[in-house]
DNA sequence: GATGCCGCAGACAACGGTGTCAACGGCAGG
DNA sequence: CCTGCCGTTGACACCGTTGTCTGCGGCATC
């Protein structure tokens, strides 16, 4: 890998940037401790919240530091701590709402704690996934990870993560293995909550597309989608269960086989809301009328959602409230080595909207 | 703002994390030094690239540093470099595939060069926008940073970062005042296209929505759309021509307004996808069926376009190639004190689907 | 043969913080 | 009055790299 280097070509490096154009330097802890009469130790001390510093000599320090709007270097501060205050933002999905939404809820949950967020695509199919995640993590020296679904299934990666002593925390659509860094949502009963939904008003004959093989949230949205049904008396035969790619092109193909079953299926539960949108499509073309003819449930609850025509009845996936509750669990774990243990909840809840109706 | 601390309530530092679970210990530079039988400061410079090293001993120590599979740390190699070598990438926008589009070329441009990609989302709107983004750019000491429009049309903080010391490249659509790191599309011309498409197809009353107010690219895809028409020898009433906001909702009150029009107007530009999906949706509402009874063009090209039935034709907005750009000049930076100089222009398409058709 | 220059390499002090450990003043206990 | 301890504080080394400046051998020059 090329490096960056500032002296390539014989170029001089650039002047020291401690000064901007006004002349005005970045204040340092020596500078606060020297306005302090104290040494830079004692304001070491103060930064990171030692309790072993007289009350009076803090409050000095405290209201110097804000006077001279001194902040100290994460670099330094990283160095010296053998570690950085970044957190690293590792997904490996295509979708861009999944990410922004995941995205800004870690960008929330950090906020103002001093991190930052460092994002980090990967492709967990490629050779070097995991040696390309690896390098990422020990050259930074990441204070921590969020991972994405469905890279945060992967258990190899986090036995690399805790080899390698980094923290991370898992968004997941359920339950995973120890070590429980872990948020999750509760898919399973969503998806449960979604069938009783469709029994309860009144369909007989429901269809259902699945996710994609090598999704852990494949299984728990179609295992809580036939179990909410068996709970009302319904089951699912094997030919109203198909296979999607949680993709729109999927989601038509899918639709297309489901709605050429005799009789016709009068609901279809799509496992997220790109293959809902894909269902609309063929539905359209078909002369289908949503909800009249055809009541169709999706899964997310991404804006798309809302402007299908009629819009969307769909299981709100809290993908941001989840990233920030992960970041947030990073953040509180700064005096431990490892990540806050155990799961935290997020609820997920049906959204009722214009989708659905009885059948006719 | 609160401060990481390890300290915090007297709990105990986590242990030093130089070594992993396996006890192997990431090598420094001195262990290079050292096994290289050469100070410190040589392997530095083979590092850097400092062309004055001898090609020999240039070789020996990086095959010892391959074997030993040394990296510099990035913490320590920017403290004394007084700057890190982390490259933010500033937005406000909350169009999600917007965001990633160009997150992703960001991401992409970086790679291999050794340097990461912290995202800072903001409000330009907020009274604290400028500090805020002045104390990012600051802590972090950042490389540099991309900005996206329209935050990249604030000249206040390009100001603001020149002042820092801080580079940075804008991505927008058009030139804008100097100093011009700039990656730009051309929205002018795309748009231009756009008109003489539908001029050429053989349309008369053509209307525009226009972008919101606050937004360069609304001055631009509007000039371009207009100049278009007129090198055609059509105009646009002012009656034809109304405000959006980017959004899927003010696409469609502008489309209301524009379809009551009489006569109707037989094609509508819209400035960007997501207008254009509402004037699908209030087409389809009143009966008008597309392209037959009105022609739709878009701006972006986001996948949205390619779904919306019948297929829109849309100008491509080369956001994810810019993105790559902009990086890239950040990158190419590395010897000097600010961001290349000069303006690059990645070219945006018409990209004709079947959502325009002759008038009928 | 002394001198100067060139090409290369090393010693040493930064960079801005933290870890370790010793030391200080004051007060209670012997 | 000495001792020991506690609550505070500071001196100094260290984190892993680069900037500066000096040193040194060899070759061309005078």
């Amino acid at each position: 890998m090329r490096r960056p280097s500032t002296t390539a070509r014989g170029a001089p490096a650039p002047k020291n940037q401690d000064r901007d154009k006004q002349g005005k330097r970045r204040s340092t802890i020596n500078d606060v401790a020297r306005l302090a009469g104290v040494s830079k130790k004692t304001v070491s001390r103060v930064i990171n919240q030692s309790p072993f510093v007289k009350e009076e000599t803090r409050q000095r320090i405290h209201e110097l530091m804000q006077e001279l709007a001194y902040e100290p270097d994460p670099q330094a501060r990283g160095l010296a701590f053998r570690r950085s205050f970044l957190i690293g933002l590792i997904y490996d999905n295509p979708n861009a709402q999944f990410v922004v939404n995941a995205q800004q809820g870690v960008l929330d949950g950090v906020r103002g704690s001093g991190f930052e967020v460092v994002v980090h695509p990967c492709n967990r199919n490629s050779k070097t996934f995991l040696a390309d995640v690896s390098a990422f993590v020990q050259r930074q020296k990441l204070f921590g990870v969020v991972i994405l679904p469905p890279v945060s299934e992967d258990n190899k990666l986090t036995a690399l993560l805790e080899e390698r002593g980094c923290r991370y925390v898992r968004i997941a659509s359920a339950p995973v293995d120890a070590p429980p860094h872990l948020v999750m949502s509760n898919d399973r009963d969503a998806c449960a909550e979604a069938a009783a939904h469709l029994a309860k008003l009144g369909h007989k004959r429901i269809a259902c597309i699945a996710g994609p093989p090598g999704f852990r949230s494949r299984k728990e949205r179609r295992e809580g989608f036939i179990e909410g049904l068996r709970a009302h008396g319904l089951d699912l035969p094997a030919g109203l269960i198909v296979d999607g790619a949680y993709t729109y092109e999927s989601g038509m193909e899918a639709a297309k086989v489901l709605l050429s079953r005799t009789p016709r299926p009068t609901a279809i539960f799509a496992s997220n809301d790109e293959m809902a949108a894909g269902v609309y499509r063929v539905a359209q073309d078909m002369g289908l009328e949503i909800p009249n003819d055809l009541s169709v449930v999706g899964f997310d609850d991404m804006p798309v959602s809302s402007r299908l025509q009629p819009p969307l009845t769909t299981v709100h996936w809290p993908l941001e409230d989840m990233g920030r509750a992960a970041a947030a669990k990073l953040v509180r774990s700064l005096g431990e080595a490892r990540a806050e243990d155990g799961v935290s909840r997020v609820p997920s809840s049906l959204v009722v909207r214009s989708s659905t109706a009885p059948p006719r």
